[in-house]
DNA sequence: CCCTGATTCGC
DNA sequence: GCGAATCAGG
């Protein structure tokens, strides 16, 4: 393969994107990552200034959700917990549109106030977080061991072999994703896999 | 281990 | 100009 201008392009487009160079590689194919490196160099934009009214400077990745959590003044009553924090939408990760360009900012859900069980989330319809009552016990047993060993990794950690399986409440510092090895092919580890894709017929009565 | 970009240097 | 090998780091 070689640099045609089309394929310059795209690299440079993505590059200016913030895509990785192995995203890039892997989107043009043909080439490794080195090889797009390699011509980001020759090509001066090393530097990723290339898209335009981007932020002048200050590096500063800052924004770090971490609220602390509340150090919960117990007899308190009613706090309408007045700072939502959104849960900051992840950058592209995954998923290759073949050049389409995408904004992000999937709105975060402000998450409801009360909600102690440790069950249900304040999900959003993306990761299937089946109910409990639908989930045979071994399986279940299987997967709290799992999520004991899971690598509580971020948002922005998960790649294609990582489980990606959320665990926790997204509203609250004690959210974190799987991690573990996931199965190829397949975007959870085996656990999860397992309660993830159950088959219609393991998931019949369930009773409501 | 997975991944990132940066550099070097023979081709 | 090209990119594999290597380096340095997270």
């Amino acid at each position: 393969m070689s640099w045609t201008d089309e394929r310059v392009e795209l690299l440079k487009k993505m590059w200016s994107e913030g895509q990785s160079a192995s995203q890039i590689a892997k989107e043009l194919g043909g080439v490794t990552r080195n090889a797009v490196i390699g011509k980001v160099h020759r090509l001066g934009l090393s530097n990723r200034a290339g898209a335009e009214g981007a932020a002048p400077e200050a590096e500063a990745p800052a924004a770090k959700p971490v609220v602390e959590p509340t150090p919960a003044p117990e007899p308190v009553a009613a706090r309408p917990e007045p700072a939502p924090e959104p849960v900051r939408a992840a950058p592209a990760q995954p998923v290759r549109p073949a050049a389409a360009p995408r904004p992000e900012p999937v709105a975060a859900a402000p998450a409801t106030p009360a909600m102690r069980r440790p069950v249900v989330p304040a999900g959003q319809p993306l990761p299937p977080q089946p109910s409990l009552n639908e989930i045979s016990p071994e399986t279940l047993a299987s997967v709290r061991e799992v999520e004991k060993r899971s690598r509580k990794i971020s948002l922005m950690e998960l790649t294609e072999r990582t489980c990606k399986w959320p665990i926790g409440d997204p509203a609250t510092d004690n959210f974190y994703f799987c991690g573990l090895p996931s199965q190829p092919g397949k975007p959870y580890c085996e656990a999860h896999v397992s309660v993830a894709f159950q088959p219609m017929s393991t998931r019949r009565d369930r009773r409501r």
